[in-house]
Parts: C-alpha cells; sequence; structure tokens
DNA sequence: AAATTAGTTGCAATCGATTGCGTTTTATTA
DNA sequence: TAATAAAACGCAATCGATTGCAACTAATTT
C-alpha cells in the first residue's frame, strides 16, 4: 500500500536528513540547541513530506493532552450550545480541543461521564451541574489526579472551587425589582430545584427584592419545577392564576416556561403585561420572536465560554499564584420587552 | 505526594500480583489465554486500586483512538446542537468519544480544524459542510489516510461517499405543493447558497412543483441569500414585496429567515396566511412559539445523528461488505401550521 | 510412565514523540 | 597553537498498553 501522509514520523525524517529522530523533534519544537540550517532543513522537509505530529505519543509522554473536557446537561439548548461555542472558540485559539459529553440531567450519566472523561486524560473540565447533581464527591475523581475543574453557570455551592457564572441572586433581584416598579402587586416565581445553587439565588434574589418594598412573601406562589420545561411552564401558570388571588407578575427562572406563561394566559384572554406581567431568564432568541415579546435577563453564554477557557489556561499555564482566583462573575441585565413593559 | 489513581499502571497491577504486565493487560481485556482465578484476581486488584486504562497508550498502541471528529458550521443552532446531541448519545452508547470544532461557515477554518482532528488521530469525521465549501480536496487529507468521513445534512455534491441526509428536493417539493394547494398564485423562494447541495436541491425541488402544476418560474422571487439570517430574512421579505408583483407565498429554506418574512409581513399589516402563505424549513422549537405558527419541513435532526455515528461503525467495524452502502435518507414531513392553513 | 496436547503466562518489541545527559563539533579566548 | 567555552547533536530511556512468539506447567492420551 502507498505510504500515506499519517505515516510519516519524525524517524522518517531523521532518517531522510540523516540526523537523529531526537534533533528532528527538537528542530519542530523550535529548541534553542538546534542550529539553523539543520532546523530549517528539518521544517521544510516535514512540510514536504507531510508531517503530522502523532498528538497521542506526544501527550502520552508529555503527560498533557492539551484536551478540554465539557459536561453539560444537553447540548440542543439555546444556552447551553451558545457556551459551548464560546468554549469551542477560545479553546482552538489556544491550542486546545474539546471533547463534549452530556449528562441529559442525570447523575449516574455524570459520574460514567466523569469516568469516561478521566479515562481520556482530559487536561482539564469544565462543566455545568446536572439537575440531580447534590453532592459532589464524584467530582475527586479528577481533582484528586490534579485534573482542574471550572464550573460554569450550574455550580456547586462550595467555597474555594473555580467558577464562572453569574449574580443570579442580583440578577433575580433586579428582574424583580423591575416587577414591581411596572406596577405588579403579587408576583409569582416559577424557580428551578432549590438543589441548584443558580435557582436558589434566584429564588433568594426575588424574594430579597419582595421584602425590600415591602411584598409579602407568599410561599403559595413560589414554584419549584423540576426542569422548567414548556410543559411545566403551562401547568404552572395554570395553577397560579387558578388561585383565589392569581397573581399579577410572574417572574420565571427560564425562557421556555416563561413562553409557556405567555402563551397560557394569552390562551386565557388575559392581557399581558396589564394584567400579567412576565420576566424571563436566558435571554434565549425566541424572547423577540413570542409575543407580546418576553422581557428576559440577558445571560452573557458565549463570553461565559470563554472565560471559563481563560480560567482553565491560567490553571493550566500561568503562574502558580495565578490560580488562587476562585471566580468569575459576568455581568447581566434585565431586558425590558412588551411582556413587562406596562410604561 | 500521594500515589494517586491515575499513577496506577498495569506495571502496578503486575508488580502486586507478581505476573506479568502483559498478563494483566490480557486479564482486563478478557483475553481466552489467561486463567480464570489470574483473570479475576487482576479485575478485583484493578477495581481496588482504581485502575483507569490509559486511553491514550492504548491508542497509540493500537493506532485507534476511538474518537469522532464532529466537524460543523455553528454549535449554537437549534438544527445542529441536536444534531450533535444525537451523535453524542450513540457514540458515547458505541463507547466513542466525540470532538467537536466548528468553522463558522468559512473555508479556511474548516481546512484548519481537518488538520487538528487530523492530528489528533480521530477514528472518523462526521461533518457538515461550511457555507463556503465547494471543493472537497481538503478532505482528501483523511480519506487517503483511511479516515473514514460521513457527511450530513450539507453533503458534497459527490459520488460514492457515506452521507447521511434527508431529500431536500422531495422535501420542498412537497413544501412548495403544500402552498400551491392553499391557493397561492405566486410563490417565492428564499434560498441558500447554491454552492451548497442541500439549497440547490430544495430550489429545484421548488422549481419542480411550479413546474408540475404548470406555475411560471419567476427568476425574479427567486432569491440566493447569504446565510439566511433573521437581517437577511427581514431584507428578502422587504424586497419581494415591493415588487410590481409581489407574490403570495414564500417558500424559505430554513425557519429564522422564515420568521422574520412573518414579522415583515405583518408589521407592514399583511394577513398571514391569506395574502402571504410562509413556509419555512427545519422545523426549529421557534415554529410554534412565532405567530401565526409557522409550517416547516420536519428535519430529524436526532436521528440524522444517531444515523452518522452507524455509519461510522459500520465502516470501522463492521464486515467489509457492508461499507458500501454510501448514503441513508431519512424522512422529512411538512408541518402545517397557520403560517399557510387557509383551509 | 512417556509422549502429546491444551492451557497459562512471560519476554521483549512496538506505537511516536520527548528529554536528561553525554559527546562531538565549532567558535572563542589566551 | 593550545586551551577553554559554547553550540549542536545523538544515545537511550521513557510514557503505558498491546501482542506475536516462545516457554513453561498441567492435563490428557497411549
Amino acid at each position: 500500500m502507498k505510504k500515506t501522509n499519517s505515516d510519516v514520523t519524525i524517524y522518517d525524517l531523521a532518517e531522510e536528513l540523516n540526523v537523529s529522530p531526537s534533533t528532528v523533534s527538537r528542530a519542530l519544537n523550535n529548541n534553542k540547541g538546534i542550529g539553523k540550517k539543520t532546523k530549517n532543513a528539518v521544517k521544510k522537509l516535514a512540510k514536504k513530506r507531510g508531517y503530522r505530529p502523532n498528538k497521542l505519543a506526544s501527550s502520552l509522554r508529555t503527560n498533557k493532552s492539551n484536551t478540554i473536557g465539557i459536561m453539560v446537561s444537553w447540548i440542543n439548548r439555546p444556552f447551553i450550545s451558545t457556551l459551548i461555542s464560546g468554549i469551542e472558540n477560545a479553546a482552538k485559539e489556544a491550542g486546545y480541543q474539546v471533547i463534549i459529553t452530556q449528562t441529559q440531567d442525570k447523575l449516574d450519566i455524570e459520574i460514567e461521564n466523569l469516568q469516561t472523561l478521566f479515562e481520556s486524560r482530559i487536561s482539564a473540565l469544565i462543566v455545568s451541574l446536572s439537575m440531580e447533581t447534590k453532592k459532589y464527591n464524584h467530582f475527586s475523581l479528577l481533582t484528586d489526579n490534579h485534573i482542574p475543574i471550572v464550573y460554569v453557570d450550574r455550580i456547586p455551592a462550595l467555597k474555594d472551587i473555580h467558577k464562572v457564572h453569574i449574580d443570579n441572586f442580583k440578577a433575580a433581584f433586579e428582574a424583580t425589582e423591575h416587577l414591581i416598579e411596572q406596577g405588579c402587586e403579587r408576583i409569582a416565581h416559577f424557580g428551578g430545584s432549590r438543589l441548584q445553587l443558580i435557582y436558589e439565588d434566584r429564588r433568594t434574589g426575588y424574594i430579597s427584592a419582595l421584602t425590600k418594598h415591602n411584598y409579602e412573601v407568599d410561599e403559595s406562589i413560589i414554584m419549584e419545577a423540576n426542569n422548567l420545561s414548556a410543559e411545566e411552564g403551562f401547568r404552572l401558570t395554570e395553577f397560579v392564576l387558578n388561585l383565589d388571588h392569581p397573581p399579577d407578575g410572574i417572574f420565571c427562572a427560564n425562557d421556555t416556561a416563561a413562553v409557556s406563561a405567555i402563551r397560557f394566559a394569552k390562551s386565557k384572554g388575559i392581557a399581558i403585561p396589564d394584567e400579567l406581567a412576565i420576566m424571563g431568564f436566558n435571554n434565549d432568541p425566541i424572547c423577540e420572536i413570542v409575543e407580546p415579546q418576553l422581557s428576559s435577563v440577558r445571560h452573557p453564554a458565549l463570553q461565559m465560554g470563554e472565560k471559563a477557557v481563560e480560567q482553565v489556561l491560567r490553571i493550566l499555564e500561568g503562574p502558580e499564584e495565578s490560580v488562587v482566583s476562585n471566580g468569575v462573575t459576568l455581568d447581566t441585565r434585565v431586558i425590558v420587552r412588551s411582556s413587562t413593559d406596562r410604561g
């Protein structure tokens, strides 16, 4: 069979140039100890022969795979896929590649994936927790073996971890306050699982805003959803609207369920935002499509991915002392649209 | 430093059990040539010590990375991210991992990524072409080196390649025919770059339906868009509606631009679907959100990912003769919603 | 009991790149 | 010119798992 590019190794180059493989390796890596002429000759031949270094061999020897593992709940969600897009961009820029796994929001899959990623010798992991994750000891598989982890978005409730996230408390506070400013007098909250810090924080941010403005905090209109799916959004909306004292505002912890709230309310002939103002979270593309357009909290997904990679690089390649940094908090912004704008 | 799990190798196990590393390796791989007692002892100790095989070493030796490379335009698009989700699921099932790269629809990035993926020794590549790709010779880097490629969705105009796709001609034909059945008398088409087979096929499918029903094929309302973005959707809609003979139907090659068409038309007070019927393509989630809801062509993204992995496995692991199969065509279906339903 | 067979296990090379250390060659200084 | 320093390069081990072949032990046959 014809000899193909992938068969070209440093040994082949070495032989053809009558130098040692060491020299070839050093020349290609711009090692200072190699003469200019040799260096050029090696590089020239490498190009000519279509030589491509074997990353597997290199990784094995150096014990660095230059691979970043990603673990998320589902790839096909607007926020997540944008996050991943940001990670891939930044990683490629830095010469890293990216292995993706999804947990489907299941803890056991999360654990399994962790094993696989570990066996793949990833250099670092960027992870957003599954909905079911409440304990974090399974991550020790990586940390015990000195593989850094950067948590993004759905982060654990732990100190001294590397993380990139938003201030969910503040974002929720502002979102709720916006509803209050628009004159809402009774504001419901559709939150996610309180096991997840992000949802807990949104909940407390919401409560804090109510308290600040002397609103009653009524647990009967504070819902804890399982997954904030479209279906659940319908169900929850129906539920709160059927209460004796239905809310005139909803702060929903994601856009998917918020859109369902809009659609349900509309189907019941309820005027939005005047009778019911609705605020989402994430600023997914659908916010601008649904009618009325959905107010939401802008969540810098792409940037979050980039920052996560930055953290990874700092830990992996930066000076020792830079590693103490244990968190980046990104800005959010309430985007006001028709679903809450009573102006 | 304390010895951590990742430091455990077959040599450590071998030493502790007073057997050779070969025996350990064979035992762990269930090689028939190893006695039952030894096999069990090895496995037991491996578990006890938290042994994890080093995939890099294994891959280097066997020349199989068990990694599937993915190359797509953008990860953060509904269709693509769902496709990837399907690939990841099926790949994990089969014991493969997945490396992701995005081309941002640029040919030069596509070429670069190909190099990187090649150097990573991927076992196979699943790719959807960038918008700019019209020649395919850069893929020879992989094929020359016997790395199989399965093309999905945006496939090259070539014979004898492995591919998973839909019948774009038929889908477009049916979509257009549906518009005709709804009484549209003048149907515009917003297509993508004709360099891409999928868009060319949708175009010819559209034309063919027109022809079958004795409609005039008017090039002035057959648009070739650059990227079918939301902005472009607006622009194109504005353009055709300002013509002397504006269309009363639009068949758009994606949903993003179709939604823009809806929004633009509505803003001009044009009744949908009665004055203007609009048909999209892909059946993205926004189809159900926009008002009126958007008719579209359902595109089995998840399944496409799974089938692509199936093809990969067939090529990589199946018997020689099964490899001749050079294409899977998946079913599409026109989903009728309010944007075209004049019933 | 000797001979044959089957069943287990070890030896050592291999995958391709990297790297500490030693050696050779060239340049510099006395 | 001899001695010293510097520059360039090679040797050989290494990363961890796999595998063809040989060797050894135990079981079976005659």
